[in-house]
DNA sequence: AATAATTGTTAGCCAAGGCTAAACTGTTTG
DNA sequence: CAAACAGTTTAGCCTTGGCTAACAATTATT
């Protein structure tokens, strides 16, 4: 392997370990940095279906599998699919033909995800970004955003929020 | 279908139109929320290593399919497969057995994904995220960032790097 | 009650992005 | 210079998450 980050004289070596600059970060926690994304990835649409599912619950009174796949944009076969998957996971439970119920752990999982979700949102919008793009941004940003981060925007929320 | 957002005397009916509480959007909005995340799925991975492949010629001079691996996580097999990819996609050029070139449009692509992942991770660090878990949260968020967003962050960091 | 419309499921296809194992190339070194 | 080693590629497998088309069940309409 020729990435062993001693060897070559490089800008890495001149400058603060504080990496001011921006250089390569050491190898193992780059890798860790490209395996938490993969992870989220892997975890983002079970979140997803799971988030819209107990929404649905919640502000409809039940969710069907055809404004599921309505909502998220794909085929009912996708869903369908998708749906028997989690109930593999044990996050869903459902009889053919009938509408959906969440798990214990399911809802669980769609309370996090909500609220995870909402702070993302709350904190955009606090920070001045428009409504329409904060929920673009939002959806896509939720399953990257660590605990602490959560933490420091609801903060940020909380602060911006006394006017 | 039994999704039409008029029919139902809920929830959504008695709040104002801002969307204060967290209603369900209207179903078109939120199925360009999912869409807008499912597109950005596809390019996420193909951008991240084409940063990666220029980060390395910068700070090492080239880029072999080892080192991407390496710092990739994954196995080297995968980056070749990767490599032809993004070959056809006309953002690298390479010879087999030999290191890797980004094209006039793979560097500009490296030079927009590096500078989105910097602001991303000054806003984080402005924020009072604690260096690691920035990082971490960066490389994930990077790629769900609306050119709206990143220009207030940006605005974000200029106002507090004046300390 | 029979038929039409909607909703849900199944089967089978595809591309992406992982993997391992095996073959091949280039470089180093004894 | 030949052998060993490091790096690269290829082949072939697997899982996910899309799709369409065909079929099945439920619900609505006449």
């Amino acid at each position: 392997m020729s990435d062993n980050d001693q060897s070559l004289p490089n800008a890495a070596a001149s400058m603060s370990n504080s990496n001011c600059g921006d250089a390569l970060p050491p190898v193992g926690q780059h890798t860790r940095q490209y395996e938490t994304v993969r992870n989220a990835h892997e975890t983002e649409l079970i979140e997803d279906y799971v988030e819209l599912i107990g929404d649905l619950i919640r502000h409809r009174g039940e969710a069907r599998a055809a404004d599921i796949a309505n909502r998220m944009g794909v085929s009912q076969a996708t869903v369908s699919k998708m749906i028997r998957r989690l109930n593999e996971l044990g996050l869903v439970t459902s009889k053919p033909y009938r509408s959906l119920f969440l798990t214990e752990e399911g809802q669980k999982m769609a309370e996090i995800s909500r609220t995870r979700h909402d702070i993302v949102l709350h904190f955009l919008r606090a920070l001045g970004v428009n409504d329409n793009t904060a929920r673009i941004d939002a959806e896509g940003m939720e399953h990257h955003v660590s605990d602490e981060t959560l933490t420091i925007m609801q903060r940020f929320i909380d602060q911006h929020a006394k006017r």
